[in-house]
DNA sequence: TCATTTCTGTATCGCTCGGTACGGAAAGAA
DNA sequence: TTCTTTCCGTACCGAGCGATACAGAAATGA
C-alpha cells in the first residue's frame, strides 16, 4: 500500500538506512556514533535524517526498535519451544550465533549501545535497560508457565531463572563485543546450562 | 618519605583526586565524561589535571588501575581461598557485593567506562578488554591448578570455567548498572553456583 | 502550464569538546 | 632578599558536535 502523497518523494528507503544507522550505533556507542559517522553510512545528508526520523536519539530509538524485531528475532522463536530447557537452551545458542555473525558487529546493540549515563543523564541508557527487562519478563512468564505445568520444579523462582539466563547472555555479550570466538561462548553456554532444571 | 622538591608543591592530594575521577568515570562512562566533569569533581582546574596526569586518557587509565587496585582487592582475596568452589563462591559474592555498594555507583567501571568503541577507534574499549581478560586468566590459572591436586574434577577446563564465572560476574555487572538491587544479584549467583563443580 | 508541496544540498549556527599559553603566586635554595 | 622552580587560575584555541536556514530541485494536482 503505498500513500499516494503530494511533494516530492524521499529519494531513500527509510528502513535500508536505518538499518545502516544501527550497525554505526552498535559499533560506537549512542554518544560515539556522531552524526557525520551515521548520516555518511546512511548514504543522506543531515536535513533528511532530521526529516525522516527527528534527531539522534529518536534516530536511535528507532533503530533499536528495528533491531529488537529483526537482530532479536530467534528470542521470540526460543519462547516457543516446548519445554522451558529447551527455550532457555534455544536461547542462549541462538544468542550466541546472534552474538558472533560475520556480517554484523560483535556483541549487542542493546549493550553496546551505552550503559553508562553519558552527557544526557542517564536518559538513553536507561531505555536500553528498560528494552532487556522486557525481554527478562518476557521469558519469566515463559518459565511460569512451565512451573504451572509441571515442566520445571514446583519451587523453582521463573522470575530469578530468568534473570540468570538473561545475565549469562549479556555476559556473553560483554565477551563477544571483546572479541572472543563462537566456540568459547557455546562452551560457557555448555556450562551454563548445567545450572538449569530439567535438563535431558 | 616525602621527597623535598624545589618549586611550589602541589595543591591538592593527586590520590583522592583520582578516586573522585574514578566516580565521574565510572557513572558516565569514558567518553560521557567532560574534562569539566572531572575537574569539578576533582576540586582542581584543567592545568593542574594536565600537568599531573597528562592527558584524559592517561587520568583514565591511571583511574582504572587505581579501581583494579582498590576496588576489586576482593578478586585477589577470593583467588587466596583453598578450594576452586570457594574461590568461586567467594569470588562472585563479593563481586555482587562490590556492584551494589551504598557509596559507589551501581556496577562496575571496567564495564561502564566503556564497551564499544567510541569517536577513538576502539582504544578505551580494548583497554578495558585486556583488562578484563587479565582477571580471567589470573581465575583461569588458579583453576588449573585445583585440577592439577585433584580439587576439580579431571577434564574439567579451568580456562571455560573461568570464562562462565566472569560472564556471570559480567552479566550481573550489567543488570546492576540498570538498578537491580543487591538480594536479585546474589539469587542469581545462587543459580550459578548449581554448575561450578564441586560444590559442598 | 503553473501553483503547491516536500525533499535535497550547501553552508552555517551556537555550543561544548579536549587541550594550552601565559602571567602571577608560592614554595625551596642561596 | 633574590633567584629558580613549580604550580595555579584565567582566558582562550581549533575542532567537532548536534541541529538548522535557506534556496533550488523534483514530484503531484488542477
Amino acid at each position: 500500500m503505498t500513500v499516494k502523497t503530494k511533494g516530492r518523494p524521499r529519494g531513500f528507503d527509510a528502513d535500508a538506512a536505518l538499518d545502516r544507522a544501527i550497525e554505526v550505533f552498535w559499533r560506537h556507542g549512542y554518544e560515539g556514533a556522531s552524526l557525520t559517522d551515521l548520516t555518511d553510512a546512511m548514504g543522506i545528508n543531515r536535513p533528511s535524517m532530521y526529516a525522516a526520523y527527528g534527531n539522534k536519539e529518536e534516530l536511535f530509538r528507532r533503530a533499536v526498535a528495528r533491531y529488537a524485531e529483526h537482530d532479536m528475532a530467534y528470542a521470540r522463536e526460543a519462547l516457543a519451544r516446548p519445554t522451558a530447557y529447551q527455550v532457555i537452551e534455544s536461547f542462549l545458542r541462538a544468542n550466541v550465533e546472534a552474538l558472533t555473525r560475520a556480517d554484523r558487529p560483535s556483541g549487542c546493540l542493546s549493550i553496546q549501545g551505552g550503559l553508562a549515563g553519558g552527557s544526557d543523564h542517564g536518559e538513553v541508557a536507561r531505555f536500553l535497560a528498560e528494552s532487556r527487562l522486557a525481554g527478562e519478563r518476557a521469558l519469566a512468564a515463559r518459565l511460569a508457565r512451565a512451573v504451572d505445568e509441571g515442566d520445571l520444579p514446583a519451587g523453582t523462582d521463573p522470575a530469578a531463572l530468568a534473570r540468570y539466563v538473561m545475565t549469562v547472555s549479556e555476559g556473553n555479550a560483554v565477551h563477544a563485543a571483546a572479541g572472543v570466538d563462537r566456540a568459547s561462548l557455546h562452551a560457557t553456554v555448555d556450562i551454563a546450562l548445567r545450572a538449569v532444571p530439567g535438563r535431558p
